[in-house]
RNA sequence: GCGCCCGUAGCUCAGCUGGAUAGAGCAUCGGCCUUCUAAGCCGGUGGUCGCAGGUUCGAGUCCUGCCGGGCGCGCCA
């Protein structure tokens, strides 16, 4: 529809142009804005304001012109200047319900594109370290980096999801000596217990089930408890298996799933970490200085440089996430998205700059960064504190088992991903009308009743079946209503586009209100059979955009509430 | 001190590449169930878009400075 309008301007445009009114050496393209007032059309056009200079006449003069050369069309009823020079499109209304049968036809398809042509992209997230269960932080990672995923498949991506773990390292020395320690028999409070050792009430459940001989399994790893307390290699292997299986249980129950699993440890045991170190000394980025080797970062954007060898002979963290990333883009990845917590920001000029001094051609602003912003959560109106260390801080499976899976997807995706975000436990976990996300389900639900109730009366409409004259449309809320729904493409390409999921929520809250307003203004099982299944119609495709924005977002729409 | 992010209605938040009188929800006040699920609908109240300049036909949106909040500035990850 918008393209119709934009191919119109084209023409009027390049007419303009030939005829010398405006300068031919440059191009003009019109950008279509969607109108907020319903008294300025369906679309608005800016372009005579833009181009005005160039054609050296007043703006309304110029769309006066504009408007003169517009080619006929079916599809627009009428055409206004308004205001400073705005040209204002009306569309017609038989065109207005093209879309109910594009919806129907294509089902859940409607609303993807190709655009992505198969290209692959990779998206890291969640990518906790395996030393306890995954906080409301890494909730609002899973539930952004997966919604992004889906997004980007929507688009015609071919999508990977990464998960990458430190399995190696201080924290999990530290977490090894937790769960030995407890293993022992010691607490935290008592004077022998490790300086920084992790607090929580799980690493006596580590300890308890590697005292007790327990399997567990974790990616492609099987891992058995030696019941030795003195074996501490021993202790780290199952107690990292332990967890990330805990986590595995987490995002399953979060409904996220992931392609590959890293391990940081791989890095060094495929020699990747001394690849780049050469290759990174090759180059002459390197020096050394005070005992350690340093990274020249400054030559690439940074405000210091980084050691990346310490005095001791090991690495610091940030040499294998650039070692990763290399290994990423000889993977084949044109596009990877990182998307972490903004505590992790200074992360990315680093990597960036390491990459950019391998000179392995990998361009400047590569990877792509989404970096969400804390999670507050509250309780009865207090602050809960999210401390790893202390071991008290609202985990994903604390909010899944009060709220639920589909709320707690909605509400960590629903909001711009750099702004702060209060997490109310209170008011998720109220199952009332408070919750957004049962107001998009029901409107889901309420239709698929109308269907249950149509069906009792003997009639059976299939949900991609398109029956009736939909010209028998003729509400405003009705065209409204589709005006809503031919929207949903180019939001699904602009959501990707910009890497903002949030997007999806709004436009569904939008859609589910319009269709409730519609719903209670006007009955659709009526006796008027003709207009009655034009109405249906409408609901299915109402039905379907909705069914396919929640699949979007990892959230359930349910077919009764 | 330096860097990144944010500051829109009492509260929680939208506002796509600057566009025409700034939008929702919750809260609050008042209406609507013998009618397809009231987990709903309709109406009212409520805003100097943190402050001050600047850029232009036009700024919540871009630039500069200030104020306020968050995060980061380790040979930790």
């Amino acid at each position: 529809m918008k393209e119709t309008v934009s191919e119109l301007l084209q023409s009027a445009l390049a007419t303009l142009q030939s005829e010398g009114t405006l300068p031919a050496d440059q191009t003009f393209t019109p950008q279509i804005g969607n109108t907020k007032d319903k008294s300025h059309g369906d679309y608005a056009c800016n372009i005579a304001l833009v181009a005005s200079k160039a054609a050296g006449c007043p703006p309304r003069k110029l769309a006066e012109a504009l408007v003169e050369r517009l080619p006929e069309s079916s599809a627009v009823e009428k055409v206004e200047i308004a205001g400073p020079g705005f040209i204002n499109f009306f569309m017609s209304t038989a065109s207005a319900f093209e879309v109910v049968n594009t919806i129907l036809d294509e089902a859940g398809e409607y609303g993807r594109n190709k655009n992505g042509k198969g290209e692959k992209v990779q998206v890291e997230f969640v990518s906790a370290n395996p030393t306890g269960p995954l906080h409301v932080g890494h909730g609002r990672g899973a539930a952004i980096g997966d919604c992004l995923s889906r997004l980007l498949e929507a688009n015609g991506y071919d999508v990977t999801r990464e998960f990458y773990y430190n399995d190696a390292g201080a924290q999990i020395n530290n977490l090894a000596l937790s769960v030995q320690s407890r293993v022992k028999g010691l607490t935290p409070e008592d004077e022998n217990w490790p300086a920084d050792g992790y607090r929580g009430a799980y690493i006596t459940d580590v300890a308890n089930a590697y005292m007790a001989g327990e399997t567990v399994t974790a990616d492609d790893r099987e891992v058995t408890g030696k019941a030795d307390p003195e074996n501490q290699q021993a202790i780290q292997e199952f107690a990292v298996a332990y967890l990330r299986r805990e986590q595995d249980l987490d995002l399953k129950a979060f409904g996220v799933t992931f392609d590959v699993y890293f391990l940081e440890s791989s890095l060094y045991e495929d020699g990747k970490v001394e690849q780049t170190v050469e290759r990174l000394q090759q180059n002459g980025y390197t020096y050394e200085y005070e005992g350690a080797i340093w990274l020249k970062t400054t030559e690439f954007g940074d405000d210091k440089d980084r050691v990346m060898r310490k005095k001791d002979g090991g690495y610091t963290y940030f040499l294998p996430d650039v070692a990763y990333h290399l290994d990423k883009w000889q993977r084949g990845f044109t596009t990877v998205i990182n998307e972490q917590g903004a505590d992790h920001h200074s992360t990315v000029t680093r990597v960036r700059a390491g990459l950019q001094a391998l000179k392995a051609g990998i361009p400047e602003g590569w990877p792509d960064y989404v970096l969400h912003q804390m999670v507050m959560v509250t309780r009865s109106g207090q602050e809960v504190k999210i401390s790893k260390r202390a071991g008290s801080y609202v985990t994903v499976r604390d909010l899944i088992d009060e709220v639920g899976r589909d709320a707690t997807r909605f509400f960590l995706a629903a909001r711009r991903v750099d702004s702060q975000l209060t997490f109310d436990i209170d008011l998720a976990r109220s199952q009332t009308n408070e919750n957004p996300v049962y107001y998009i389900q029901y409107a889901h639900a309420r239709i698929c009743s109308v269907l249950r109730k149509l069906k009792e009366e003997g009639v059976e409409r299939g949900l991609n079946e398109c029956v009736g004259d939909l010209a028998l449309l003729t509400l405003d809320e009705e065209k409204d209503l589709a005006n809503q729904l031919a929207k949903f493409p180019e939001l699904i390409e602009s959501s990707a586009r910009l890497r903002e999921p949030h997007h999806l929520a709004h436009y569904l809250r939008d859609l589910a209100g319009q269709f409730h307003t519609y719903y209670n203004a006007h009955k659709v099982l009526i006796e008027n059979t003709a207009v009655r299944d034009a109405r249906i119609s409408l609901y299915l495709a109402i039905r379907q955009v909705i069914a396919n924005g929640l699949d979007l977002l990892g959230v359930s729409a349910p077919e009764e509430m």
